[in-house]
DNA sequence: GTCCGCAAAAGTGTATACACTTCAGAAAAC
DNA sequence: GTTTTCTGAAGTGTATACACTTTTGCGGAC
């Protein structure tokens, strides 16, 4: 895949996560080509892509929109993530090594930096990547390809439903899981793992918006 | 993605799995094309989406062959599916019903007479649906997903390294395994899904094939 | 006889052309 | 005044053209 098609998916992506693409903007091939100074051609290729990181959605002959996951994909992704952390935590807290706690330790500085100086867009990207750090450290390629998949669907997702979790609140929790992987106590790393994702997702707007559109355009009777 | 590009996929995908195409096939694109009496655009979108489910691999300017799945890959693949197949059992076992259970029986029929039938494409397929039906009973979309994207590449990478965990044996497996779930014994059924696992993995023969290219060609000194 | 180089062939990457579908707005019908 | 229909604009889906890269095989140099 050629580096102008990359750098259309990595441009969209990045747009999409930093809220400046909002859920439901219309992708039209040709305005984004002019804008790249590609042909369609290349910007179909990344919209592909895109749609196949659910990141858009592609309805035939109707063009390209930026996802707008349901509440339902929300659980599944989050029930995914779940399978997935757990997993990883259980062998981590066995495992982890010295220079492996350090990194880890560096990592929450940037973050705590990052949300200290208010930098929306830096700090929610380096929330996630926590997950992203811990998985690499299993040393294995594929889950870490599938779990920023599922990563970025959830910065999607945190946006849409206007995720109420404090950033601090995230740093808080990330700060207990290393600590408790430190001491190789594998029982309270699963459970603050658990507590954390739990929090993450209970603290989304769930409540299905316009439920009833009637209900919502005649507030009073 | 109108079904023609689907239709090029679908039959690529099935000709890999029942070892039609071997890996490491080059997949020219115009040569495609003609077969299906379709441009090369649709082909190429074909390949990019094959080439996501790490089916084939696409070199820059040199094309797409038939993906050759390293050691190191299979072994990910492998630890991956059981960190969400082994989550699909614990849920299952709490939750399984008598419908679902006749309906893993009814799978189990079906593989059993694709065994004796000696259907050997029908039964690598059955074989590695028994796992996408478990998911499919969690009631999570984007896990069956996920998990059919993982056993296809499984299917190549057992053609690779020539399994030779028979069929009979994969069956009884499922079927231990059902008996299991049907008691709701949590316990057993993860260790005999755990166990049918490391099986089928380590009955691939993951000697590094040409290790050394000199070592093969010149056997004797 | 072997090796290097070069040119033709084959194949990929991107742009463009054109047919067909969807959408929006205005005109016509009621 | 509302609904329906038609028409043009906008946009997607596929084919094709062309530039550029890789590969292959032949011919000459040594």
């Amino acid at each position: 895949m050629p580096t102008s098609t990359l750098r259309i998916v990595e441009s969209i992506t990045t747009a999409i996560v930093e809220r400046r693409l909002m859920p439901g903007t219309k992708l039209a091939e040709q305005k984004i080509a002019d804008i790249f100074e590609v042909s369609r051609t290349v910007v179909r290729q990344a919209l592909n892509q895109l749609s196949r990181h659910k990141l858009v959605t592609l309805e035939p002959a109707r063009g390209a929109r930026v996802a707008e996951p349901s509440i339902e994909e929300a659980r599944q992704v989050f029930e995914v993530r779940h399978m997935l952390e757990s997993a990883v935590i259980r062998r981590l807290a066995a495992s982890i090594t010295q220079e492996q706690v350090a990194a880890l330790r560096a990592h929450l500085a940037d973050e705590q930096a990052s949300v200290r100086r208010i930098d929306v867009s830096g700090r929610t990207r380096l929330l996630a990547d926590f997950h992203g750090v811990l998985a690499s450290m299993i040393g294995n390629d594929t889950l870490v390809q599938l779990l920023a998949d599922l990563l970025s669907r959830c910065s999607l997702i945190a946006l849409m439903y206007q995720s109420s979790h404090s950033a601090e609140h995230s740093f808080e929790e990330h700060v207990a899981i290393v600590d408790a992987l430190e001491k190789h106590d594998a029982r309270a790393a699963l459970r603050l793992m658990e507590e954390h994702l739990r929090n993450v997702e209970q603290n989304l707007k769930l409540d299905p918006r316009v439920p009833d559109l009637a209900a919502a355009l005649l507030p009073l009777k």
